[in-house]
DNA sequence: CCTATTGTTGGACTGTTGTCAAACTTTCAA
DNA sequence: TTGAAAGTTTGACAACAGTCCAACAATAGG
């Protein structure tokens, strides 16, 4: 598989974090992330109902826009939110976002 | 001119929040509504060069999703940020967002 | 080597969005 | 009453988004 860029921290624009938040499936993703640490593409997908083809779409989102990164290990991939470089760009929105969910 | 609809506190949905502010030119309203208190349709308008027609719509999607509500005064109409709402809604949100396009 | 698993890609479809222009409504002021 | 000003609405259009399916690529395990 190949490797997927992601944005630099001083990269990340607000409005992109904004876009990618403000789709359910994706703000249930990041919720996901926030409190397991690391997901697999399939994992959500199969839970809230969306095809694996779907979910990649959202991950890629998610990816450009700087609020998650991947790690490879064998045939899966796992997702990690990008907690301190938003903090550092963004101080609170993370929180804030993540406190309204709950 | 017609009365607009706006949605109770408890109403607002926080992906249509993320998705109001994820456009440029409403975060530069709601930027600027952040320091000026209120502003008529026209008044952003002109400066951002967008027609008073898309103008309208931006503060549609605004006052729809709960981010400003709007007071009619003879021909003029003037946005308010709903501060107070937001913050009894989302904790934090809309200062995060605020201090990071500073 | 063959096969099942995991994810990506491209195509197709549907729906939404941002934008402007033109027509309309309401209101204020000569 | 006539006209100008401030917004709204509708229509049009291009661009983008979310979804699924089918095909593909890469990897792990018999």
């Amino acid at each position: 598989m190949r490797v997927f860029p992601q944005p630099a921290t001083e990269d990340i624009q607000l409005t992109e974090v904004l876009h990618a938040l403000s789709d359910p499936a994706r703000l249930e993703v990041v919720t996901r992330l926030a409190v397991e640490r690391e997901l697999t593409c399939r994992g959500v997908g199969d839970e809230i109902g969306l095809h694996k083809s779907t979910m990649s779409h959202h991950y890629r989102v998610l990816r450009e826009s700087g609020v998650v990164s991947s790690r490879q290990e064998g045939r899966q991939k796992f997702m990690t939110l990008r907690r301190d470089d938003l903090d550092a760009r963004f101080p609170g929105l993370l929180d804030s976002i993540l406190g309204a969910t709950l």
